[in-house]
RNA sequence: GCUCCCUUCGUCUAGAGGCCUAGGACACGGCCCUCUCAAGGCUGUAACACGAGUUCGAAUCUCGUAGGGAGCGCCA
């Protein structure tokens, strides 16, 4: 809204298609594509699929499904192509051969002959020395001859971007505000590999550039990065996006989000039951502050997003704040929606009853049992309950039951007189011998719902052993 | 080891020198409502990591300390 007259950006969301939407991506995704449809620029999605070993096919279609899913769509992207295709790195290698070629030319990248166990030992060296591993720059002095004589060994080069010196980085972080680096403290760097396919620091940052990226969203974890990037493309005369870095998010130990909090990506979260608005509103408040601390429809959230706002601290996710989201999701949908939710073909009185008194479709597993007539044990609350009602009081309920036609009201008004209690003493009992829980939903419907057999088995049952 | 980043209630955060005896949301407790739970209304507990400095005045600026994190990879 406040926002919509600022200058169109161009955002991109670049995942490597090596797993499933982790949730930490899902929401620089999120932010990103908040961005663009707020300024009504464009989002772009790219496939980083640059490391053959661990990029697979499916992974690519279940990112995709995931960002469909909590409703990211795309300007550009593998699927729908755009002017800046090809949008996966595995198809852009003409590109990268033209640049390649160019830095070579001028002498600002060179191949690299050093073996992985040399490097290995130089590193080692070096930390033992006190000093950073990098790069010693073995190679960046290699004549002709020796560059020639090395290949007749056999030895396959990498390329490597030699890193000017004594040059002073800086930029503004759109989260983190002015940075500054020292280009002394950065060691030339691989942007080709060995096999010749292009590496991270090189494809990423030349394909935002060339595909018009004008403000790039990532983890903290780049900040230290950025300098190589911004080196990179002004050493190729290409335009620098502008970069912000948002804090992490990570899981309730404080450790960076994964697998051993359980559920890390979305996928897992939709496969439980939640709902995309929830996981949404969730990603929304995690590092970020928008204008209300209302749930926001997702069509409403880029006029709600507020980029300043981004956070630098790490963001712990936990979930009892993901289940609020999906509480006040749920209320939103209509009984269709939530019977369709469910996903068994409950009756429409069932999913009216139990709406409310479930977050996750497993939740209602339980109801429907009551419903069906099984029972769980119960727990020692209730038992107590049933306990202090003794065997006479579900006596004279069964026998209520019997005058009273399946009507609760009727029950309890015939109960009540025959046993003088009333109010929580009266129906307490009742709920734990029925439903087989201290809570849940209303019980005059749920006795319309259950079978009359089942109905009077279980006062029987209580009346002869309490 | 070197470079960089971060630090406000249990959690997400507001706060950009006086509006702060630090505000909101979630969670938690109490009361009301109610057959229970939920919803709703009212209400309570709870935080500026620490130490110096600058200033009439600091959560906010500076410097240290501590703790956490990232980068320094032919992984993205």
């Amino acid at each position: 809204m406040s926002s919509s007259n600022e200058s169109p950006v161009v955002t991109r969301f670049a995942p490597s298609p090596t797993g499933s939407l982790h949730l930490g991506n899902a929401r620089t995704a999120l932010f990103s594509y908040l961005w663009a449809r707020q300024t009504g620029g464009k989002f772009i999605l790219r496939i980083e699929d640059t490391d053959a070993e661990r990029s697979q096919e499916r992974f690519r279609g279940q990112l995709m499904a995931d960002m469909r899913w909590l409703g990211l769509d795309w300007d550009e992207g593998p699927d729908v192509g755009g002017p800046a295709g090809p949008y996966a790195q595995a198809e852009r290698g003409d590109f990268y051969a033209l640049l390649y070629e160019r830095l070579s030319a001028e002498a600002l990248a060179y191949p690299c002959y050093c073996t992985a166990q040399e490097l290995e030992l130089s590193r080692k060296l070096q930390r033992a020395a006190g000093r950073a591993p990098r790069y010693d720059g073995t190679c960046r002095g290699l004549t002709p001859a020796q560059r020639i004589e090395r290949a007749a060994r056999g030895l396959r080069p990498s390329l490597r971007f030699a890193v000017p010196g004594n040059r002073s980085i800086e930029f503004i972080d759109a989260v983190h505000g002015p940075q500054r680096f020292a280009s002394n403290d950065i060691g030339d760097f691989v942007i080709r590999r060995e096999d010749g396919t292009p590496a991270f620091f090189f494809c990423n940052a030349v394909d935002d550039s060339a595909m018009g990226v004008t403000q790039v969203l990532r983890g903290d974890d780049h900040l230290a990065n950025t300098p190589r990037q911004l080196m990179l493309l002004e050493a190729l005369g290409m335009r620098c996006p502008a970069y912000g870095h948002v804090g992490l998010l990570v899981g309730e130990d404080g450790a960076p989000l994964s697998k051993r909090h359980g559920s890390a990506s979305a996928h897992e979260f939709r496969e439980r039951g939640f709902l995309n608005s929830a996981v949404l509103n969730q990603l929304f408040r995690l590092g970020h502050t928008g204008d209300t601390d209302a749930w926001v429809p997702a069509a409403e959230m880029p006029a709600h997003f507020r980029p300043q706002h981004l956070g630098r601290a790490p963001a712990r996710f936990e979930e009892t704040q993901l289940l609020h989201w999906q509480k006040e999701s749920l209320e939103r949908l209509s009984s269709a929606q939530i019977a369709q939710w469910l996903g068994a073909g409950d009756s429409a009185e069932f999913v009216e009853l139990v709406r409310h008194n479930v977050l996750l479709p497993a939740d209602a597993v339980a109801w429907r049992a009551v419903v069906r007539g099984e029972l769980a044990p119960l727990d020692a609350e209730e038992r107590r309950v049933v306990a202090a009602a003794g065997a006479a009081f579900f006596a004279a309920a069964g026998e209520a039951y019997e005058h009273s036609s399946g009507d609760l009201k009727a029950l309890t008004k015939l109960l009540k007189e025959r046993t003088g209690r009333k109010g929580s003493d009266l129906f307490m009992p009742l709920r734990v011998a029925l439903t087989g829980k201290a809570h849940g939903p209303e019980l005059a419907q749920l006795l319309r719902l259950m079978p009359p057999d089942t109905v009077r088995r279980r006062l029987q049952s209580y009346a002869q052993n309490t």
